[in-house]
DNA sequence: TGTACATCAGTGAACGCGCGTTCACTGATGTAC
DNA sequence: TGTACATCAGTGAACGCGCGTTCACTGATGTAC
């Protein structure tokens, strides 16, 4: 029973947004193409009229989780400064509620660990979404292009640190401790950004 | 053929070693029961002598690999002062070495993420891993305990994140600049707490 | 100390299972005239 | 615009394979007398 176009692509878009979701919830090795197309309302020998392999599809899906992450910076303060942006896509990242629901969370806290292991076009997937995250960040921040960069890249680390810190301990005071201390040093370099020269 | 009680012991330390190495390089999923026993030089059937479940396996190979986490502390700067301690232990777990070797690298980078998702049994590994290093780092900041607590959480996390990404994103420019904003935060870390009373 | 025997560490075949991938098939879709 | 037909999205069975775990077996080890 063949399917139109716009029913394929309709398709191909929730195995890919489903997909996004449950990659982070299960990790590469932990997501089969049989859950995957499942979660679609497909079967899965479908899925190969949609991906060449369980690898093309896992960098389709980092693109679309990045994308995501994108999304959900935008939403945070849409119509506020850059600072208070900055402070929202902080304040949810290092959030209790970001630690747990890593299905709609960032890629690199979720599944960084397993890229590190996965083939170099995943890898670099991740290395054009984490450019991405940087180039916000460091647009939120005032001084020069240097400091910039350096201060969005120390943002990016002790956030991604701090969250997969916490999941691996779990919730508890622990986690708590981890995610406060880089919230305020989160807080502190969008401060201190606040007050150079943009 | 039984064993003596040395050689099963011997076997078992083997076995633990072994696998908190090949934990470390191939993640909890990514390492089979039948890889690790031969890594040790037994085949696969022996491993439930040892262990009630991979699951048991893990939590003792965590243990193991955060131990070496403290040996590797240990031996970075033996006789000097805590500055020192904490910056060569800074300079090694940021540099492009330890990205290249996860086996014998931090337990928390290499997968925490898995632990995430994996046993409460095993998150309670992890919670025992960070809290040892969380007190190895505050025993060697200055300022009050939780000024030292809080610096230290911050330390692991910017530490943590800056290698999950790094590695994430492969070596290069990008991987170097995250290693590079981590190093200078928590040298500053470090010289800020050597400046406080302790 | 020597002997008889129960224990059990390690082996290797086997278990059921789920994995990624392939393939013959179906029939609605898209195209060529 | 209508018709004939080639295309191909999706199905579901099947492929070989490796997984965690179990088990009958072997024979050296440890123990009880």
């Amino acid at each position: 029973m063949r399917k139109s176009r716009e029913a394929m692509a309709q398709h191909h878009r929730n195995i890919v947004e489903g997909g996004a979701r449950l990659l982070r919830e299960r990790g590469i090795e932990g997501l089969s193409v049989a859950d995957l197309m499942q979660a679609a309302g497909l079967t899965h020998g479908g899925f190969y009229r949609h991906f060449a392999s369980k690898d093309a599809f896992v960098c389709e899906a980092t693109d679309a989780a990045f994308a995501g992450v994108a999304a959900m910076r935008g939403a945070a303060a849409p119509d506020q400064g850059p600072d208070a942006q900055l402070l929202a896509f902080l304040g949810y990242y290092l959030s209790q509620a970001h630690c747990d629901d890593p299905g709609m969370g960032c890629p690199i806290a979720a599944f960084g660990g397993e890229a590190a292991r996965a083939s170099a076009e995943i890898r670099e997937r991740f290395a054009v979404g984490v450019e991405g995250v940087l180039d916000w960040i460091s647009a939120r921040l005032g001084g020069t292009a240097e400091q910039r960069r350096s201060g969005a890249a120390e943002m990016l680390a002790v956030m991604v640190g701090a969250v997969v810190a916490a999941r691996a301990v779990g919730a508890g005071d622990l986690a708590d401790g981890l995610l406060g201390a880089a919230r305020r040093r989160g807080a502190e370099i969008a401060r201190a950004g606040a007050n150079l020269p943009h």
